[in-house]
DNA sequence: GCGACAG
DNA sequence: ATCTTGTCGC
């Protein structure tokens, strides 16, 4: 049973995701508010290794940059069939800002969290974790702020050095930052462009790069980000303009 | 000072 | 993120 919800939010003055219950006025302050939160990261883990469900997080934006869908959509982490998902419909809440990025698209996620049926079991968000310039980039502001497992898969470099993958799909390398290892750099699938995963919350580098193989049977990126990606495009065009 | 810079 | 034309390959 796919539950299909719909809802729009007027903006960062409804949405309480962050210590104080509402969207930074500038980048000092939303610094400070990683600051605050990077120390509730779960960095032990090692989170579940059979989850039964499995959430993809995604937002779309219109050619404007001035609306946004965000969407999620929960899968049976076996059969990869959705079995929820939901949308939120509103504006961007930050400026876009490498490194912080979340404080844009997090209150219409938590939005679309909010108006889901089922509690998923793992986040997988299509953006970075640990692998962030002061480690706390959206999956795990987001795993924070929802007290659940997540992994950030992010499709292009934000910080760190690694090496190239071998060819074949499982084939991976340390994302390095600083002298640390805050993430891998995963060939999903043969042949083709790796991923970049790190840890969001509540999880072993490990165990999330085995939940994102498992996600990842056909194509380069996990079927949670795919479902999600087409819902929240699906949103946008429905409401043109 | 000059680039780089998730989505 | 989104726009944008063709091209290569299954």
């Amino acid at each position: 049973m796919t539950m299909k919800l719909l809802s729009q939010h007027s903006g960062p003055a409804d949405n309480n995701f962050m210590i104080n219950g509402r969207s930074p006025g500038s980048v000092a302050e939303a610094l400070r508010i990683q600051d605050e939160l990077r120390p509730l990261v779960d960095l032990v883990g090692p989170g579940p290794t059979a989850p039964a469900t499995a959430a993809g997080l995604d937002v779309a934006y219109a050619e404007s940059g001035d609306r946004l869908a965000a969407a999620v959509t929960v899968l049976d982490a076996t059969t990869l069939a959705v079995v929820d998902e939901a949308v939120s419909v509103g504006r961007p809440a930050f400026a876009y800002v490498p490194g912080l990025f979340a404080f844009r698209e997090l209150p219409a996620l938590l939005d679309a969290l909010d108006r889901l049926t089922v509690r998923p079991d793992l986040l997988v968000c299509d953006g970075h974790g640990l692998a962030h310039p002061r480690r706390f980039g959206l999956a795990c502001h987001l795993g924070v702020v929802t007290g659940l497992p997540s992994i950030g898969v992010g499709k292009t470099p934000l910080v760190g050095q690694w090496d190239e993958p071998g060819p074949r799909r499982g084939a991976s390398t340390p994302l390095r930052d600083g002298g640390e290892v805050v993430g891998r750099v995963l060939r999903t699938r043969d042949g083709v462009k790796p991923v970049f995963v790190s840890v969001g919350h509540r999880m072993s580098l490990d165990n999330a790069v085995d939940r994102v193989l498992a996600l990842t049977p056909r194509y380069r990126l996990p079927e949670t980000t795919r479902t999600a990606d087409r819902l929240c495009r699906a949103a946008l065009a429905a409401r043109p303009r």
